[in-house]
DNA sequence: GAGTTTGAAACT
DNA sequence: CAGTTTCAAACTC
């Protein structure tokens, strides 16, 4: 499958924003390799999904789960969970324990996270938790059999209580070691093995590392778990296993999002890399997301890697998140490193704008390569929010962006060879293999492993999207985009990514690989592959594929409504400088030009090369060069002021010629300006004021007027449109029909010959005439007000 | 719509 | 940094 689901789509834009909601995913160097492909999105029946996590076959092999749940016992009828905090970090295991065919569903009622599995085994595997610097290493049990027997004897040695359906971890010590577990409030929840919503989760911490875990039930874990538990999330991580006797488990596993000032609302973003984040069913389960373990995590530095670059309130600011870091890590969520850093990294990047937030970045790691933690680089843009993604070149062909129409933000969907074959199934149980060394990056109600890119200059600061205890319906109609890179090798060229056009988007250039990144506008993003959209919709069941034509049939230099709808923008009339020079609006504003008049245009993806040269260089010229020259004063628009100053001569400032007039702002002491009026007391600039302003009010004025003459002719046409239709084309307000027109006529010519008759002087006649037309007309009115209220007593 | 004016951007 | 040229938008007719 090659196109991320409109239900994780859907999904994608609310959890990002949170910094909290990046965790670190560390993995384990002992991991063995597994060739067998980790699936990214599955289309088969969840049913089929299995999470296999630290089979015998591979004891070193750990999972590593970094999310906290939704409050279990909060939402009525969810699964049980395990709730272990480590250290500061609490950590909520869900395990899909359904062991009937039904599908299950774990809603949190706060977060309104939903959880859904529909696993036809029962679920009795058995899973070691070891849990180190925020991680959770689940080690599954050689057989069911042992966990049956383990549940059935319930000795104190298999250190989880079953008859609880919540177990607290209160103290986790560090991997291999013990850990202190307890059930709160056991026996509150009756454990009913075929029901999945109230069934007892079935942990049994029995082997980690090869080595029996003898944790101790403690009695202090409580509090832990009713903290936070409704700030917590829940994500299924299913990770296969070498061994396929063992049955398929299902397993959830969640963070909280934030212990401190998160809202309920507050969506977590965990991200992990080289796992494949399914939603395995989207109407129970909007929120649920399947993460499937890359075996082989050793952490290396991988040439080909992916940077997701949002500009937010933090400019300069790059934040990094390392899904992979080693679980001697520290509990830190993410690390500040320089763009440069950051460039060359894999990044499967979740961002979210969120108004004075840093950005968050989620990354996947990829499981046949070695892969650094995946780092995202937050770029600040000024004057509103954008992003900047950058791609890699050499997956570009790999590459397939979707959007959503009315969206504004871009899906970009990796496509590799191997899975491309699988592209074309994007029904709603998304399931698909993602091979290895592949990124993986699917977007869900917890999980967002996406960027999204808005347009540059309509960017609105997104406000993480609130959870509903309801499952999300998954529309097309959001208006956010999301942009999924894969991974590609080191670009030659780096551009200073401070300072990138907005909604910036580095892509590869055409030619291949290692090539450089080409710095593509957000905006274009829709652009950037829209006949890859129109083979998306052509070739699968995506729900918004005929959208997705829509705007996949946006030319990009053309003329087109729909783009023209979503470009507010004017359109350049470049005819020397290629649209590559600050001339053009276009380039200046970090976009592509799209339905523009200009000649030779090379802003566009065509001409990537040249148009990332001609962005270096600008950018070589003044490193602000595509910052917005209207900066916000601190305290508002009234302090917006242009970061230059202009420097007319001629046009007093009071033209459009002096951008801040133009801006609508007054000059500062910063302009060079001659002769300038555009300042506060100036009377020119005064009676410019009014002039504008009694023009607009007599534009308001005649549009009033128009719309109320519209009205009234409507309102007439609506009266008489009934009539029409009865009164077999006899205008019944028509008066002077034929008939009465001969009628009147007649009269008048009669009074005019009795007149003659009489021998009347002329002036007498005429008065007799004209008294008989009144008469007449009279009659007329009486008439037509006698039929109107015939009309009106049979038609209505 | 063509031509002029204007000032930012680019160039020297 | 200053002067000049280029350029495209704004403006005028």
């Amino acid at each position: 499958m090659d196109v991320v689901s409109p239900e994780l789509n859907s999904l994608l834009p609310d959890e990002i924003m949170d910094t909290e909601a990046i965790e670190e995913v560390p993995h384990s160097q002992s991991e063995p390799m597994h060739d067998t492909p980790v699936p990214m999105e599955t289309d088969a029946p969840v049913t089929s999904e299995s999470l296999n996590i630290c089979s015998n076959a591979a004891p070193a092999e750990h999972v590593q789960a970094v999310t906290t749940a939704a409050a279990a016992d909060s939402a009525p009828g969810s699964q049980s969970s395990v709730t272990i905090s480590a250290s500061s970090t609490l950590f909520t295991i869900k395990p899909a324990l359904a062991t009937s065919t039904a599908a299950t569903k774990t809603t949190d009622s706060l977060t309104g996270t939903t959880v859904s599995t529909s696993s036809t085994q029962k679920l009795a595997t058995p899973f070691a938790f070891s849990a180190a610097n925020h991680q959770i290493i689940l080690s599954k049990v050689a057989s069911a059999q042992a966990t049956e027997a383990a549940k059935a004897a319930a000795a104190p040695a298999q250190v989880i209580k079953q008859e609880g359906q919540k177990l607290l971890v209160t103290t986790i010590g560090k991997s291999g070691q013990s850990i202190v577990l307890q059930l709160p409030q056991t026996g509150s929840k009756p454990q009913t093995s075929g029901d999945a919503k109230s069934q007892t989760p079935q942990f049994k911490v029995v082997t980690i590392d090869g080595r029996e875990l003898k944790p101790v039930v403690g009695s202090a874990g409580n509090q832990v778990t009713t903290l936070q538990a409704h700030q917590l999330k829940t994500m299924q991580i299913p990770k296969k296993t070498p061994a396929s006797s063992t049955a398929p488990i299902k397993f959830i596993i969640t963070k909280t999002v934030n212990s401190k000032g998160l809202s309920p609302q507050t969506s977590v973003t965990p991200v992990i890399a080289g796992r494949v984040v399914t939603q395995t069913s989207p109407v129970m389960s909007p929120k649920t997301i399947t993460l499937s373990e890359p075996h082989n995590t050793t952490i290396q530095s991988v040439p080909g890697k992916k940077i997701a670059i949002s500009p937010l309130k933090t400019p300069s600011k790059v934040t990094v998140v390392s899904v992979a870091s080693p679980p001697s890590n520290t509990s830190q969520k993410s690390v500040a490193l320089p763009v440069n850093v950051a460039l060359g990294q894999q990044i499967l990047a979740v961002q979210q704008s969120a108004p004075a937030s840093p950005v968050k970045v989620a990354t996947s790691q990829t499981t046949a390569q070695n892969i650094k933690p995946v780092q995202s680089v937050a770029v600040g843009g000024v004057g509103g929010s954008q992003f900047k993604t950058i791609i890699p070149l050499a997956t570009q062909p790999n590459v397939q962006q979707i959007q959503v129409p009315g969206s504004r933000f871009h899906y970009v969907r990796l496509v590799s060879a191997t899975t491309a074959s699988a592209a074309g199934q994007p029904s709603a149980p998304n399931t698909s293999s993602v091979p290895t060394g592949k990124p993986l990056v699917v977007n869900t109600g917890a999980v967002r492993m996406s960027v999204p890119v808005v347009q540059a200059q309509t960017m609105k600061q997104v406000v993480p999207k609130p959870l509903t205890a309801a499952p999300q319906v998954v529309t097309t109609t959001q208006t956010q985009q999301r942009l999924i890179m894969p991974a590609t090798p080191l670009p030659q060229i780096q551009p200073n990514f401070t300072n990138l056009p907005p909604g910036t988007v580095l892509t590869s250039a055409p030619g291949g690989s290692n090539v450089g990144y080409a710095v593509v506008p957000a905006q274009y993003v829709t652009q950037l592959q829209q006949s890859q959209f129109v083979t998306l919709a052509s070739s699968s069941s995506f729900p918004a594929s005929s959208s997705i034509q829509t705007q996949a049939k946006l030319p990009y230099n053309g003329v087109s409504a729909a783009e023209t709808t979503s470009r507010p923008r004017k359109p350049c009339n470049c005819t020397k400088s290629q649209c590559l020079k600050l001339y053009c609006d276009c380039f200046a504003n970090g976009e592509f030009c799209n339905n523009c008049n200009c000649n030779n245009c090379f802003n566009n993806l065509e001409h990537e090369t040249e148009r990332l040269k001609a962005i270096k260089t600008c950018l070589d010229r003044n490193p602000e060069a595509f910052k917005p020259k209207i900066g916000k004063g601190k305290e508002g628009e009234s302090d917006r002021r242009h970061s230059k100053g202009c420097n007319c001569k001629r046009s007093g400032c009071l033209k459009n010629y002096c951008e801040c007039y133009e801006a609508k702002i007054m000059c500062s002491s910063i302009c060079k300006c001659i002769g300038c009026k555009n300042f506060e007391e100036s009377p020119e600039r005064k009676t410019l004021m009014h002039l504008a302003d009694a023009a607009e009010v007599r534009v308001q004025q005649q549009t009033a007027a128009k719309t109320k003459l519209s009205s009234q002719i409507s309102d007439l046409l609506m009266r008489t449109t009934p009539i029409i239709s009865n009164g077999g084309g006899r205008l019944p307000y028509t008066f002077v029909t034929k008939e009465v027109l001969e009628a009147t006529c007649e009269c008048l010519l009669e009074q005019a010959k009795r007149a003659e008759q009489t021998r009347q002087p002329q002036a007498e006649a005429e008065r007799v005439i004209l008294e008989e037309f009144g008469h007449c007309l009279m009659s007329i009115i009486s008439s037509a007000g006698k039929a109107k209220t015939d009309c009106a007593s049979i038609n209505c």
